[in-house]
DNA sequence: TGTACATCAGTGAACGCGCGTTCACTGATGTAC
DNA sequence: TGTACATCAGTGAACGCGCGTTCACTGATGTAC
């Protein structure tokens, strides 16, 4: 049954990536092991041969969710002139298309209050995560100074976070269209 | 064994508030009913006395840390003229106290990317609580119509609520406090 | 006001279940000669 | 280049454990007369 050198570290690859959408979906304490590994298409029994620990998976499994999210956002930005790739962020990000996609979604909205509770290692996975977040956001603020454009990057951030949580706890669709929109129209009044 | 009308009313409401410090600190799914009845000195098997599930503990003590902490910023704002009101909530929320200590503090902070995964009678009241939280802060902002102001005030729970979280998770310490400082920076400049 | 009985708050054991982790096993891959 | 052996990706059963929930039991409280 052995797998190839090759064949193998694609299919961590595929673990990572599952892990990274069923976290998201379920919050890491409501996915176990024998979930993701099936939704990989593997049985459970073979994850000790890709990970240590579950600890770990969640580590890999959040910095490769919050990479593709800054794939994304880069990319959304890119080639527009500053005052725009602002508005593209902040619009991808506060779509109602994202609020209702957690999985493939920003980790740190879904998975926020949980992750703040984990061991330094993730967090520090995840600080590292929002550094590059706000860079991409800093980026975008034109004839402003690199410190104060960061420093507003960072609560543009915490806005945005903090209006994806909010909107998705909210039992009114009204509402939670609301929170979005208006967060939406204050980051791109601030620019 | 049987303990009267009055001592079970009572029980119940130190079971619920037990239960609101011990969801904040661990997470709904990281505290087991067990830990929960212990920590308000009582064994596991009465628990179903006082409640249908764990489901319902969790939306009551939910609701029962909003309703604590919008007195602690009601009171914080009251006997204020209108900027200091904000002032005083705004810092408050934003302080180092509140991100060391999620026991006591913001159910939204602590459990929001958990509750946004929650069934819709938690959500509902955590709607609730949310919609209490915007009418304290939106009643803060002087000379600006009502609608204006609960607007506002929708923004600026996003920012607060997002700056403790992702300050929760930082690691970096200067940087944590850093967030806070200019989340509140911003909201007071706009008031 | 006193008595007999029903109620029920709280205890502690037990239920089935899924968790993270370990292990013996398989057979294809990788390596040494 | 071919052969013999070690390695290890993946399987599936098993481990101990804690979970949410149920239950028989206790004895003080509440209620009916």
């Amino acid at each position: 049954m052995r797998k190839s050198k090759q064949e193998a570290a694609v299919t961590r690859q595929r673990i990572i990536k599952a892990a990274a959408a069923a976290f998201r979906k379920n919050g890491i304490a409501g996915t176990g092991l024998s979930d993701l590994m099936a939704s990989a298409g593997l049985t459970h029994g073979g994850f000790y041969r890709h990970f240590d620990s579950k600890d770990q998976i969640v580590t890999e499994a959040f910095t490769a969710a919050a990479e593709s999210l800054a794939q994304e956002l880069a990319a959304a930005a890119s080639r527009k002139s500053p005052p725009r790739g602002l508005k593209a962020i902040v619009e991808k990000y506060l779509a109602a298309a994202h609020r209702d996609e957690p999985a493939d979604g920003c980790p740190v909205a879904a998975l926020g209050s949980e992750i703040a509770r984990g061991d330094e290692r993730t967090r520090a996975a995840a600080t590292l995560a929002l550094l590059k977040f706000v860079e991409i956001i800093g980026s975008q603020f034109d004839k402003t100074r690199p410190d104060v454009a960061r420093r507003r990057a960072w609560i543009a951030a915490a806005t945005m976070i903090g209006a994806v949580t909010i909107s998705r706890i909210v039992t009114d669709s009204e509402l939670s269209a609301g929170i979005l929109r208006e967060a939406e129209k204050q980051l791109l009044r601030v620019a």
